[in-house]
Order: C-alpha cells, then sequence, then structure tokens
DNA sequence: CTGTTAGCGCCTTCAC
DNA sequence: GTGAAGGCGCTAACAG
C-alpha cells in the first residue's frame, strides 16, 4: 500500500512513536532527530493516514451534513454557509443529500458512523420523533429548519418562518389588497407550514378570509397553483408564494395567460434568492439569511463539539436543547407594485 | 464508546468473527444464529464505525471532492452532477472547497488520505505540474475543467470553452456586428483562457481585430469591465462576456449609464446559469452541462475505481490519461438582439 | 529525550 | 458452521 509510518520511521532510525511526536508535535523530540524525520517524510511524501488516526483519537475533524437536496439556490446557499463555518474551524464535510424516508436517513446515518464528529441535518420532511429515534444519540447533532414536532436533546437552527410570512402578508394588506390568496409549500414540510400560518394569522388579524393554494416548492408548482387561481372564478389581488420559485413559476405562467404582473395581480416570494433580484418585475420577498442559517448551525455544533472533547469522559453532557432563530425582513422591489 | 461488534457477539454468545459474517453476508452462518445476532444488533442499535472498516479494507466508500469555491449557480451545478452520480453508485462525498494555493491544496489532500477512495478536482487556477506533484500518486483522480498545461496519468473531463466562445462569436459576426469586444475571465483561469482564445480565433478567422478587456468572472467584474469599455472612445456593437456572470454584470452596469441592450450593445455570456432564462433581457450564451461534467468525471473515476479492485494488488495499473470533452451549444436568445 | 507495549474496531485467514 | 488469532496504521501511556 501506501508508505506508513512504521517505514518512515524505519529509514530515519527511529521509532514509530518518535515520528508521531514529531508529526502531531506532541511531546519533546531532540531537534536533531526531528530535521532528519521531517526530511525522510518529505522524501517519502509520507501521510498519515486519516482513518488509522481517528481510529484511536476517536476523532475525524469532519462534520456529516445531511440534505433533503442539492438542488438550487437555496441549497447551495446552506452549504455555502456550512462550508465558510467549518472551513474556518478546521473541519472538513461529508455531504450526503436526498433523503425522503426514514430507511434511506437511516442508512447514510450508518455509513457516517465514525467518520464524522457532528452532524448537521436537514430534513423538513421528516418527523421529529423519527428523527429522534434515527438520529445516534452519541453522536452531536444540530437541525436546520423547522421539523414536524419537537426535537429535544439536539441544537435547532431555524429561520422565522412565520414572522416573515406575517410581514410580507401585512404589508400587501397594508397597500391595500383585500383578496389574498397562498400558494402553499409542501404540506409535510415544516418550515412551508409555519410560513403558511403566518399568512393565515396576517389576514385572521385583519378580519380577512385565508385562502390557500397547495403548492411544492418548486417552480412548477407555483406555476400551476397560480393557473388554478386564474382558473377559478374570480382573479385575487395579490398571491403570497410560500417560496421564491414558486413565485417566479407563478408570474411565469400568469404572463402567459396575459397576466400582468403587478398591474393586475401582485405576486410576492419568500427566500430572497439572487434571482429574485434579477427577475423582472424584481421579486418583493421575505429575506433570511440562508448561509447564515448554515453558518450559525455549524459554529454551535463544533462549540459542541469542543465542550464535548473538554468534558471528555466526564458525563457533563450538558442538554443541548435549545433553538435560535433567523430572523426574516421584508424586502419590498417591484413585483408587488411598490411605488418605489 | 459507543457498542462494538464484540458487544454484540458477547450477548449474542458467538464470536464477532460470526457477527462479522452476518453483517456482510461473507461465509455461511446457521440461520438461528443469524437470526439471533441480527435481533441482537438491532436492540443495541449497533453501527458499524466506518474508520475501523475502511483501515482494514482499505475502502471507503467515499469520494473526495476538491473545488475552488462553493459560491454560485456554476459550482452549485457541479456538485449537483457529482452527487447524483455518487449517490447512484453508493459513494458519498467529502467536500472541500477554496483552496487558492498550493499549500491549501496540499493540507486538504493530507486530510483526505485514508478518508477517501478517489479524488475530484477543479482547480482552474493551478498549474498542472503543481497538480501533478500535489496529487498522491495512489489515488484515482479526475480532474475537472481545464487546466494550466497537461496534466498526465490522470482523466480529466473539460467542457468545449473554445468551440464555444468561437460559436457564439461566430453567430454575432454573422448578425453583422463588427467591432466586438471581449470581456476575459481571470488570466489565471484555464477555462477563461481558452474562451478568450476562441473569441479571438473566431474573430481573427473573420479577419476582424480581437480587442479584450480584462475581468474575473465575477457580476462585479463584469460591470467594471463594460464601463471601461464604455468610458473609453467608442462603444462596440457587441460584448462577449467570458460567463454568465459578468454578461448580467455587464447588461446590469450599462443600463444605469443608460445603455441599452440589445438595442445599444449586444451581450453574450457563457454557461448558461439558469438565471440567464430568467434575466431580462433572456441572455444568449453558450450551454454546457455543467452537472453531466460532475457527472461525467463522478462515472470516470468510480469505474477507474472498480477496475483499480479487481485488477486487485497486479500491477496493471492501466494508463488513466483520457480526456473527455462536454460539448458546447449556443443558445440564442434576447440579448445579442436576436430576431425571435 | 526515546523506544516498547497496548490497543482503537473491524475483517480475514486458518484451524477446528 | 464457528472460533481464535493476527493485523490494518496510528497514538498514548508507560518505562527506560
Amino acid at each position: 500500500m501506501s508508505v506508513t509510518i512504521r517505514e518512515v520511521a524505519r529509514q530515519a532510525g527511529v521509532s514509530v512513536a518518535t515520528v508521531s511526536r514529531v508529526l502531531n508535535s506532541s511531546g519533546p523530540v531532540n531537534d536533531g532527530t526531528r530535521a532528519r524525520i521531517e526530511r525522510v517524510a518529505a522524501e517519502l511524501r509520507y501521510v498519515p493516514n486519516g482513518a488509522a488516526r481517528s481510529l484511536i483519537t476517536s476523532r475525524t475533524t469532519t462534520l456529516g451534513v445531511i440534505l433533503p437536496d442539492l438542488h438550487g439556490e437555496f441549497f447551495s446557499e446552506v452549504i455555502r454557509g456550512i462550508d465558510g463555518a467549518a472551513r474556518q474551524r478546521g473541519y472538513h464535510l461529508l455531504v450526503s443529500s436526498s433523503h425522503s424516508d426514514r430507511a434511506e436517513l437511516d442508512a447514510v446515518l450508518r455509513s457516517m458512523n465514525g467518520r464524522v464528529d457532528g452532524l448537521l441535518v436537514m430534513s423538513p420532511h421528516v418527523d421529529a420523533r423519527v428523527l429522534q429515534q434515527v438520529l445516534p444519540a452519541k453522536l452531536p447533532a444540530v437541525i436546520l429548519g423547522s421539523t414536524t414536532g419537537e426535537v429535544l436533546a439536539h441544537w435547532h437552527v431555524t429561520m422565522d418562518n412565520a414572522g416573515g410570512a406575517r410581514q410580507i402578508t401585512q404589508h400587501l394588506i397594508e397597500m391595500g389588497h383585500r383578496q389574498l390568496v397562498h400558494l402553499a409549500g409542501p404540506e409535510a414540510n415544516a418550515d412551508a407550514r409555519e410560513r403558511q400560518q403566518g399568512f393565515q394569522a396576517a389576514l385572521q388579524g385583519a378580519g380577512l378570509n385565508p385562502q390557500v393554494v397547495p403548492g411544492d416548492f418548486t417552480e412548477r408548482g407555483g406555476a400551476e397553483a397560480a393557473l388554478r387561481v386564474f382558473d377559478s372564478a374570480e382573479l385575487p389581488t395579490a398571491l403570497v408564494a410560500a417560496n421564491d420559485s414558486m413565485a417566479i413559476g407563478a408570474i411565469l405562467a400568469l404572463r402567459e395567460r396575459g397576466v400582468r404582473v403587478p398591474e393586475d395581480v401582485a405576486v410576492t416570494g419568500f427566500d430572497d434568492l439572487p434571482i429574485g433580484r434579477y427577475f423582472t418585475p424584481a421579486l418583493t420577498t421575505v429575506h433570511v439569511s440562508i448561509d447564515a442559517l448554515g453558518a450559525q448551525a455549524t459554529a454551535h455544533l463544533v462549540t459542541a463539539l469542543t465542550q464535548v472533547s473538554a468534558a471528555n469522559g466526564s458525563a457533563a453532557a450538558a442538554s443541548f436543547s435549545t433553538t435560535e432563530t433567523i430572523p426574516a425582513r421584508l424586502v419590498v422591489r417591484m413585483s408587488c407594485g411598490a411605488t418605489r
């Protein structure tokens, strides 16, 4: 196989222990022998075997990242946030995506055992109890985004879905809209449900009747939902989409039917994906720092990790259950007929 | 620590060897004992330790992915392609990004040793010789995208940068343009250089004088390059940007100066990012299946891997040096003033 | 300062 | 069909 520590030791005329010492700068080593070992190691292009090392140290400096998907700007942003925060702290990323059901999730988790120090899990469509059962008890984990039900014993970083939806809906109401329809995200998705609740709360708060059309967070789903609304008796004055992708799909579909946005109907999104700025009309939406979501979660996880290794052995496993919420901010652009 | 195979063996009243046999379905085991072992393993929620396993099998079923960045749609697409192809073949992804210089690259490679079976490397700004030196000789690797100079002894999946640039430039020439300026990508980037060469070749082929303004693949860079052109004596009739981001930056910047696209000047991109379709004016660009790039590279790598493990030990390490090129296709939309 | 000795958790001959 | 023993490459006490 590859060149091992033993080979370096042999050629340098020392024991493997000494080589290990200079490699990890643990323990004192004579300057002369250190130099000799470093030279031999370089000549042999020796690289320590990560698996062997983490087997004994039980540390991998790797974080497992579990996402439902890798498609689109949303996840791209999440990963970017995670990656930046992880790199900054010296951690690597073992990424796995597309886990719809429990069996898949379970398989991935199994394969990650022993290869990661902690887990970042985004799983908006898996029930919290299932998650709780499937997640290895010994592995610190941080949940990203909302889940169905409460996950205990884990950090949790979510975004203010309900608050954001409420804000954008109220803005429309203040602009004079009275007939608003929500193009909802997938029913099984917790984030989507919270957004819908925010929408409904805002309408009910204004004494209005909330209407909802089902959708699925995709552009196509947005288009279909919009057309369903369009085909019904009366066109509302505003469409509140559950995310930017749906909003864009809706606008495109309506445009083909000769409906103009925002002149004939206002349409808003959620997420503030980069594309929304370039789109015509520029999308009124809710901004949440998706990369911050990933970064925060990573920061928490690494903190937990270092605490665990500090409280090494002592069963001081502090209860990790804490939730942090990334704020949501209204971004008014053209698609709602803003005057500015 | 966690529950080990030994514990399962003890509680099932068998030896670890037998447990290992049922876990990997290697070797014959009595149906009764198999059932008992499976039951105990499930009860104990036993999960084999990946590090230990790959230490002995010297297989990780993990691919190392090294990218220069994770930002933006381009890399999002690359990863998606890789992820899909890898999952399909049962491989996981150890991702690492943002490696500008040799030292960083080296560090990452070291840390991946023993944790991955092969490497997918995209490193457009690192010289091929450096890459050659830094890449572990024992680790099969596939290079994504162009590099500066020839990398031998490795698979190589590139896209037809020069051909695509030539196509789009010729299209503009056929439309009657005579004054074209190229908004170039980063000098150190091999893909960018090839695109520039394609542009120049097309112009020279038509007996025209190629003009080039430096840039850096970013939107901001595109804006600055466009303004530099704008501020010079005469505005050309067409701007050929090195990628979509630069094209978009250029269009936005020009618009602020009151220059209309495509009426006053045609602007084209390269990559065919999703955003180009939604942008106004819709971007004329060159389509390359970026996800296919990732997927192909992954497919090749896995093939190489299985061959290596098949030719196990026998020094039949076939020369891997082969290059595949993902084709480029002209996509005519509005930003070049197309009549359709 | 340096070498020797144990394993980390698992798979794999080789006997029985 | 099953068990015992050895070792993957490395680190972490111990002795010297």
